[in-house]
RNA sequence: GUUCGUGUAGCUCAGCAGGAUAGAGCACAGGAUUCCUAAUCCUGGGGUCGUGGGUUCGACUCCCGCCACGAACGCCA
């Protein structure tokens, strides 16, 4: 549970009691009321800004009506002493009582702490990854996985019911050349000498396997038929084997999928047509000829033709966008409306998705065409993913193939842990420019986050080994009955405090669709607990275990339990395993 | 040229649907280790939040102009 929305409802019904008892004129519209954490934290643990946005509507001054509803919140056992600053602010003091609820609350709910219900179970597609079904991942694939994974991972922690969606476009021009070069694959597996691979086809050594393939499974069948006769034949053998590829590849960093959509299928089922039939109903589609673009490096070629035309200027878009050429054939954008629908009708009015920077030209045109064809009533964010730069000890990596074997995602899951590449690609927001040194990333020390969060725990479990051999294994047992009200100590309420929060950043994470937020707030718990285990270092009576005090120890164990749970909650967000001992 | 993104401490970045004296890490200076993992912690200096306006009780946060950097910009995919 969120405190501070606990604490927002407390401070509403305040207000209703004022309304009621004749102190205000009317039930004010308190829509804008705000609980938060004030930023500096001598003013408590909460402030509202109840009194500055209601004090208009009653007709009063900010403070005095501060100081009305001040008096009402004080009567609240969970609050100890209220506070009326600033140009009005509320600051609420919570009991030391309440704090140790919320610790309790902790170790009852174990990983489930945090677990939200903003979400409501409503239904929301995450669409990330989305590679081209045309050779293994490479690199810079990486950074969208995780963070796909990881926002998926969050708003299911804040009560989404979150599909995880990985769109195939296994259809076109890009898989007819996989097709092509997977036959020639195959004459070169029965022997052929196929020469050079010539300009026009994939010269990767990884369809050799698909080639290979084929030519175990039908011999010669296929030395006399044409490329094109036999080519959705080969095309659709390829596509599987290099989706078989791309899932291993994904499988490095545990990422998995719900669903897998295929373009050509949409496409077969005539989905392109119900799209556009929609569309056609809402009067967005007409013919007509486009003015020629204004860009600095227009097309040669261009010469203008009539043809078929969404109207996506109507929904903020800078130009129409053409959905069919003067042939008749669709463009690219079409395929990918009809797939916008197809997740529409399957339920979705939440969709995500995630994309490499290089998509930043897309975004609106795919907004106007999901309002579109939705009629308002879905909703798509687009998430850019920035490009990551990797280097090494400082020195940039060159990603060509000719200079070293870095190239590919599985290249760097077999380098750098899975659980190190997830975590490091989350502590940057998601749109600004990452980088990722390969050294510094494996570094044990505290510049590196994922070894500072990581660390915390393993010290937290260092305790309960000795706490084991101190008092017996059942000292561990039953923590949340502990006597918690021993946890005196400022730096302890602290602590507590900050564990606390996380209700709250996992949702304002969710609201945002921003993983990073959890990384950040780990880092800085880890850090809340660091320091206290410092103390312990200067203080001897701040150590938490105490072979004469088994009721102290058992207390501070308790509070370290429910940061082991936290960190472990957090990082399950992100699909990285808390570790025990390093 | 147009659109989008970014601009916060010397460096790398947070900043919570506008809130009270703008934060962390690195770097720099000093300090803590017979003791649960010093792989850590503590203290200190350092900022006209790119810039000029506007909105309001209040703006790093919202709106407009400008500047700088980055990316994208076809009926290609």
């Amino acid at each position: 549970m969120n405190i501070f929305t606990l604490l927002r409802t407390e401070v509403l019904n305040a207000v209703g009691v004022l309304a009621q008892s004749g102190k205000l004129d009317k039930v004010p519209d308190t829509a804008r009321v705000t609980v938060e954490p004030p930023r500096d934290a001598a003013h408590g643990d909460a402030a509202t800004n109840a009194a500055m946005v209601l004090a208009g509507q009653a007709g009063m001054k900010p403070r005095d009506f501060a100081d009305l509803l001040a008096r009402e919140l004080e009567k609240l056992p969970a609050i100890e002493k209220v506070d009326v600053a600033g140009p009005g602010f509320i600051n609420l003091k919570l009991s030391d009582a309440f704090w140790y609820d919320q610790l309790k609350t902790i170790l009852t709910e174990k990983e489930h702490y945090g677990d939200s219900d903003m979400g409501h179970g409503e239904k929301v597609n995450v669409e990330f990854v989305s590679v081209n079904p045309t050779g293994p991942m490479h690199v810079g694939h990486v950074r969208g996985a995780v963070f796909g994974d990881a926002l998926a991972g969050l708003l299911t922690k804040a009560g989404y019911d979150v599909t995880r969606e990985y769109y195939m476009n296994d259809r076109g021009a890009q898989v007819d050349k996989l097709a092509r070069s997977a036959y020639l694959r195959y004459r070169e597996a029965m022997g052929e000498d196929i020469g050079e691979i010539p300009e026009g086809y994939y010269p990767g050594d990884y369809l050799k396997p698909v080639g290979q393939f084929i030519a175990q499974k039908d011999g010669d069948k296929w030395m006399s038929v044409k490329e094109e006769e036999c080519h959705t034949y080969f095309r659709d053998i390829a596509v599987q084997k290099m989706m078989d590829l791309i899932r291993a590849d994904l499988d490095k960093a545990d990422i998995h999928f719900d669903v897998f959509a295929s373009e050509r299928a949409i496409g077969e089922s005539g989905g392109i047509e119900r799209a556009l039939k929609v569309l056609e109903e809402r009067g967005l589609i007409y013919q007509g000829v486009l003015e020629k673009p204004k860009s600095a490096k227009a097309p040669e070629d261009w010469e203008p033709q009539e043809m078929t035309i969404f109207k996506s200027t109507a929904f903020g878009d800078e130009t129409d966008r053409p959905l069919k050429r003067s042939d008749g054939t669709y463009t690219y954008f079409t395929p990918d409306i009809a797939y916008q629908y197809d997740k529409y009708q399957r339920g979705f009015k939440k969709l995500i998705m995630v994309l490499g920077a290089d998509h930043a030209g897309y975004v609106t045109r795919l907004k106007s065409a999901v309002k579109a064809v939705t009629n308002g009533e879905a909703d798509l964010d687009i998430k850019l993913v920035q490009m990551v730069s990797f280097s090494e000890n400082g020195q940039p990596l060159k990603m060509s193939k000719r200079a070293g074997t870095f190239v590919t995602f599985a290249d760097l899951l077999n380098q750098i842990e899975k659980d190190v590449v997830r975590f490091f690609m989350l502590t940057r927001k998601n749109d600004s420019q990452l980088d990722f040194d390969l050294v510094k990333v494996k570094e044990q020390s505290k510049d590196n986050p994922v070894f500072y969060v990581q660390y915390a725990n393993a010290r937290a479990h260092s305790v309960f080994r000795h706490a084991e051999e101190m008092f017996g294994a059942d000292i561990l047992t039953d923590l949340a009955s502990s006597d918690m009200s021993l946890l005196q100590d400022e730096a302890e309420l602290a602590l507590i405090r900050t564990l606390a929060a996380f209700p709250r950043q996992v949702e304002q994470a969710a609201e945002a669709n921003e993983p990073h937020r959890i990384a950040y707030y780990l880092y800085e718990l880890a850090s809340a607990f660091h320091a206290l285990w410092n103390k312990g270092r200067d203080d001897v009576q701040m150590r938490f275990l105490d072979e004469k005090n088994k009721n102290l120890s058992k207390a501070r164990l308790a509070l370290i339990t429910a940061v082991t749970n936290v960190i472990g909650s957090g990082l399950k967000i992100f699909g990285v395993v808390p570790v025990k001992e390093m």
